[in-house]
DNA sequence: ATGCCTAATGCAATTAGA
């Protein structure tokens, strides 16, 4: 089974890109972030066309998180994380699909640090480690896949020293990244990639893609159950140099099959 | 320190992204 994780940076902008992603990649199930439109304005019926179900968290200009698959039925288990009654940002959604409890995130910026936006990033990793912990702590085989704005160490930015003072690479927010993993989850693209230099996000400004001045920001995180499952961790560079495209790419895993237990 | 580029809104210029 394939699984995704795709910012796209404008959800009805990107629709040919997306589109043509889908059927060359053929993922089962995927989380797209960065929707930038309303729940009604959502594009469902070329992305059915191409056999997908889907559900969606939208909201208007900003932010909007999916789960689309091709595996069977969308059992929406959660959208926002708990925690904040008075948060309206759409950044979580959650569901069970294709056998795993998967839940598709788009975690605050944060910039500019300091200031109330960082502020925000903070408690919202807050948020997502205590619910997080609940989720790996069933057991069940659960994956959080999307864009966590956060590149964990120095091998994940082109050029770390420039970073010191970003929201992205910020002490507090890659110490609560790691909080996080050490609950028990594996980073899959770094856990099957440990030395490579692998980025998921490419600025638009100053020709980064060409220049491959890249952050690794998108990150699918397996429960063990999972992770004994992992097979490939890729990144679908490539779509980062199409026309009109997001300024992320497609990052994707392959699982084994899940091992029937003999009664 | 700022703009570079891009999307959404809505029709100019602002906000936000990372």
């Amino acid at each position: 089974m394939k699984i995704a994780t795709y910012n796209v940076n404008g959800v009805n902008g990107r629709l040919p890109v997306l589109l043509r992603w889908l059927q060359e990649s053929q993922p089962d199930i995927v989380c797209l972030q960065e929707l930038k439109a309303p729940d009604e304005k959502f594009p469902l019926s070329p992305i059915e066309e191409l056999g997908y179900q889907a559900i969606w968290h939208g909201q208007k200009s900003w932010n909007g998180v999916a789960i689309l698959s091709r595996v069977g039925t969308i059992q929406e288990t959660r959208r926002g994380l708990p925690g904040a009654p008075e948060d309206s940002h759409s950044r979580y959604i959650e569901a069970a699909v294709g056998g795993i409890l998967i839940g598709g995130l788009y975690l605050p910026n944060g910039n500019p640090k300091p200031g109330p936006k960082f502020d925000y990033k903070l408690r919202w990793m807050e948020r997502l480690i205590e619910h997080a912990g609940e989720l790996i702590g069933s057991g069940l085989p659960v994956m959080l896949a999307g864009d966590f704005n956060v590149m964990p160490t120095e091998r994940d930015v082109y050029k770390p020293e420039r970073w010191l003072d970003d929201a992205l690479f910020a002490p507090e927010a890659r110490a609560a990244y790691f909080r996080l993993l050490e609950q028990g989850w594996t980073d899959a693209l770094r856990h099957l990639h440990p030395d490579e230099t692998i980025y998921t996000f490419w600025d638009y400004f100053r020709n980064a893609f060409a220049r491959d001045a890249g952050l690794r920001i998108d990150h699918l995180l397996l429960s063990p159950p999972l992770a004994k499952r992992l097979r490939r961790a890729e990144v679908d560079s490539h779509v980062r140099g199409w026309e009109k495209t997001s300024d992320h790419a497609p990052v994707w895993v392959e699982l084994a099959p899940e091992r029937k237990t003999r009664r």
